[in-house]
DNA sequence: CCAAAAGTGTTCCGCATACACCCATGA
DNA sequence: TCATGGGTGTATGCGGAACACTTTTGG
C-alpha cells in the first residue's frame, strides 16, 4: 500500500491521541475498567486503554474536536454508549511512545454497563472489563497505568461533590445500588441510614416505581432528576457526598 | 528568509501550544493576571495569555515536555520565576485558532509577585498585570477568556484543599497577608479569629521573625513549613481551607 | 495621644456519626 | 416460616460560625 501524499509543516509537530479510562459498574462485580488487547505494534497483544489518534481534515486544519475523538474511539473499539465524558489530563513526555513524539489527551468516561455488550472493534482484537486494581492482569501498554491511576483518583474525588455516579447506574435504581456504587468507588463502607437520609434530603431523586421479581421486599426505585438538579445548582446548591 | 526544510508526516497533525494563566498577588492590588500584548498576527496588538508552541527535536520525536514548554514561555515572555505550575486543560476545538488546527495545553502558574519585575520578551511587545476581572480591558485573543475563567475556578477550588496559596506570597509573611490573599481569591470576607485559629492549628507555619518598619504593632511573620506538610500528608492529613 | 493593625476566647448551633430493630416478599 | 434485603429514628459530640475588645508601635 502506498500513501498518496504526506503532510508537511514548517516546524515538527507531535501526533495527538486520545486515551479513555472507561468505567463501568455492576452491583455484583463492583467498579470495572474497560481494557482492549492491542492488535498492532507497538505493544501488540498487550492490554491497553481504548484510544487512538485524533482525526484532522485533509488540510490539517479542521477535523474532530478532542471530545469527539474520544467518543468515536469508544464507539469504534468498545461499542459503549457513553453517559459521561470528562477530560483528565494531557500526557506529553518526550519518550512515552516508542513511535515518536505522541501526546495523549486522557479522558474519563462512564457507562451504564447494563446498556451494552462489549465487543472488540477495528483496532482492538479483544475488549474486556477488569477490576480496577490489577487492570488487565498486570501492566498496561505505554504509560496507561498512570492514566488509570489518575482516572481513579478523579472519579473518587468527583463522586463526592458532583452527581456523576448516576451515569454508572441504569436510569432507575434502588438506593442500595447507589450505596454499593459509592462504597465500591470510595473503597469504604457507608452507613445505610445516613446515606439514605443525605441523598434523599437533597431532593434530587424522583420515585420511579418499585423493583419487581425479587425474592424479598421490593425496593423503591428512583430516577435522578436532572431538572431539579439544574434548578438547585442555579440557586447556589452544591452536591456533597 | 527561506526555510531550509520542512517536516512531513503520513497523517495531518495539529500544532501544539501551551498557554499560561499566571497569577500574582499583592496585598494592595489583590489578585492579578499577567497578560501580554501580541506583537504578531493573528490578533496583533491584542492582549493574550503568555504562551507559544511546544518545541520538538528536529526529528520531531523528542524535545521538551509540556511542563518545560510552559516554564520556558513564562521565562521568555515575562521573566517570571514560577513558584507553582499545574496543567489545567487542553483546548482543541477545530476553529479556535485562525492559522489552522492548534491545540493549546493550558497551565495555571503562581508567582511571588514581589520577586520579579515584569518585562516584555521576544514575542511580547508588552506585558502587564491586570485585575482578573476585565482582564486586559476587555476580551483577550483566541479563546483565552475561557482559559482564564478555568484558571480562576481551579485556583479558587484548589486553594481550599491544597496549600498552594503560599506560592503567591513572599517566603515569610504575616497572617493578615495570607488572609487577604484568601479573601481576594475566594471573593468573600473571612473572620480573622477563625482564620488564624484554623491555619495555626494545622501546624504548617513556622515563626520567622517580626515585621519591621511598620507604623503600628509589628506582626509575627511565618514561613510555610514544607517538611512539616510532607510529614502530615504522609500521615493521612488533608489541608482544608 | 492618636491612628492603625495585631492579637486573643467563648458561646451556640447544626450536622455528621454511630447505632438496632421491624417490615415486606417470594420461595 | 424462613431467608433476604428494605426501610426507619434518636442521642451525642465535634467543629464551623458569629462576635468585640485590648495591645503594641510609630508618628
Amino acid at each position: 500500500m502506498t500513501r498518496l501524499r504526506t503532510f508537511a509543516y514548517e516546524f515538527p509537530r507531535p501526533a495527538v491521541a486520545v486515551d479513555c479510562v472507561l468505567f463501568g459498574f455492576d452491583p455484583e462485580d463492583g467498579l470495572r475498567l474497560l481494557v482492549i488487547r492491542r492488535r498492532q505494534a507497538p505493544f501488540a497483544d498487550r492490554w491497553a486503554l481504548p484510544g487512538g489518534f485524533v482525526r484532522l481534515d485533509a488540510d490539517g486544519e479542521g477535523g474532530e474536536s478532542l471530545d469527539d475523538a474520544a467518543l468515536r474511539e469508544l464507539r469504534e473499539e468498545t461499542g459503549a454508549n457513553v453517559a459521561y465524558l470528562e477530560q483528565l489530563y494531557t500526557f506529553g513526555a518526550p519518550r512515552r511512545d516508542p513511535r515518536g513524539r505522541v501526546l495523549s489527551v486522557a479522558y474519563m468516561a462512564l457507562v451504564r454497563t447494563r446498556d451494552h455488550h462489549v465487543r472488540g472493534g477495528d483496532d482492538a482484537a479483544e475488549a474486556k472489563w477488569t477490576p480496577v486494581e490489577r487492570s488487565g492482569g498486570g501492566k498496561l501498554a505505554f504509560d496507561h497505568d498512570a492514566i488509570v491511576e489518575l482516572g481513579v483518583a478523579r472519579l473518587q474525588a468527583k463522586l463526592r461533590y458532583a452527581p456523576i455516579g448516576f451515569n454508572l447506574l441504569p436510569p432507575t435504581f434502588a438506593l442500595s445500588e447507589l450505596q454499593r456504587l459509592y462504597e465500591a468507588v470510595l473503597q469504604r463502607p457507608l452507613d445505610k441510614r445516613n446515606f439514605r437520609r443525605r441523598i434523599l434530603a437533597m431532593d434530587l431523586l424522583a420515585e420511579a416505581g418499585r423493583q419487581e421479581g425479587v425474592a424479598h421486599r421490593a425496593a423503591t426505585l428512583y430516577r435522578f432528576d436532572e431538572r431539579a438538579y439544574a434548578r438547585l445548582v442555579h440557586a447556589g446548591f452544591n452536591f456533597e457526598l
